[in-house]
DNA sequence: AATTGACCATTTTGTTCATTTAGTCACATC
DNA sequence: GATGTGACTAAATGAACAAAATGGTCAATT
């Protein structure tokens, strides 16, 4: 029972957040939804912003998953870091939660999102970078600096696919990976 | 006299929008400042939008023209671009104009303000733009399409100009200018 | 021992109203 | 009579206050 009780009120704020952002959602109604007296939900979470941060812990790992899936060992590092980076991006645009956290970030800026949002960043950089660097151990391509290398693919993924979209037509999957191959592989010079 | 009267109301708006910002400067301020009474800025300028999109007007220009400085006939694509793109966000990173405004963007979201610094962003893409497409006809560099390399080389500056310093120590022109020949030009493949 | 909801301190929201502001225009100045 | 001006207006802003809502606690309940 006590184990179940955990489990329903992270479902009831994750599908509350998910729709109305974690600003807009109270306490009073997660209790509601989980069908749990709010006391309760201060025995399993110290504040709020605990439930928040527990539950985008969740996300981070369901995305190194996701991340897993698409990337196979008989495929070229390239391939890889695109397909897991492409996948990574899909399931943020993907997903109410991190649609609308990321929304709320944009809009009103609450600290305690943005905070959390910065952790699901950094957990994805450090994912990719550890993925480059396991490259370049291999001698799978160029030595370069990690840190800064992962930092530019996600920007770069980022670009190609959130901004570009704000003045262009969206680009597809195999035109991005085309792109990423063509700077971040081959390079411009002839 | 007349003239000179315009330039004194684009000097003082020009000086207020540095200090305080688009919303927190006020016509009447800005008619004390340059010494004209407030009838007289509505003879030169339909609106404070319209006052302000003829400064910016004016710095796309200096923009410019200070790129065009930095570079030089007898320099590579690769050295050319990565000059005027660092010289380009040195003048928004020291131009207390252009820092204040997307202050604003940032921070208030004044809508005049986004629009105009929308149009510089959109000037600046076009410049490099240019600059690729010749250099493709000169065949100094392979075949892509201009525009979105423009769009991703504007992003890969700023997200090394800018946005890797807040999270790491600031990275010096020269590195800046490594990272860019290594990633644009020769590419990660060995 | 686990759960709860009434309760409290603090924030947030809604409302009112005085002040400020962008923009106009009748008048002053040369 | 062309140019320049600042008092004026309608609309926007924000200060001040009251009311409602919210995160978190804890004595009572099961």
């Amino acid at each position: 029972m006590s184990v179940n009780r955990k489990q329903q009120i992270i479902e009831a704020a994750t599908k509350s957040f998910s729709l109305f952002g974690y600003k807009a959602t109270t306490i009073d109604q997660v209790a509601k939804l989980a069908n749990v007296g709010k006391g309760t939900i201060y025995t399993f979470f110290k504040s709020k912003e605990e439930l928040l941060d527990e539950i985008i812990s969740s996300v981070i790992v369901e995305i190194k998953t996701a991340a897993e899936q698409v990337m196979s060992d008989d495929q070229s590092f390239f391939e890889n870091v695109h397909r897991a980076l492409y996948r990574i991006l899909e399931f943020r645009k993907q997903h109410q939660l991190t649609i609308k956290l990321l929304q709320e970030v944009r809009d009103i800026g609450t600290p305690a999102v943005q905070e959390v949002m910065g952790k699901l960043d950094r957990a994805i950089l450090a994912y990719i970078r550890d993925k480059i660097e396991k490259a370049m151990e291999k001698g799978e391509i160029r030595h370069c600096d990690a840190e800064i290398t992962a930092f530019l693919m996600l920007k770069m993924y980022i670009a190609l696919v959130f901004e570009w979209e704000k003045s262009h037509a969206p680009l597809s999957k195999e035109q991005i990976a085309e792109l990423f191959e063509l700077y971040f592989f081959k390079g411009l010079s002839k």
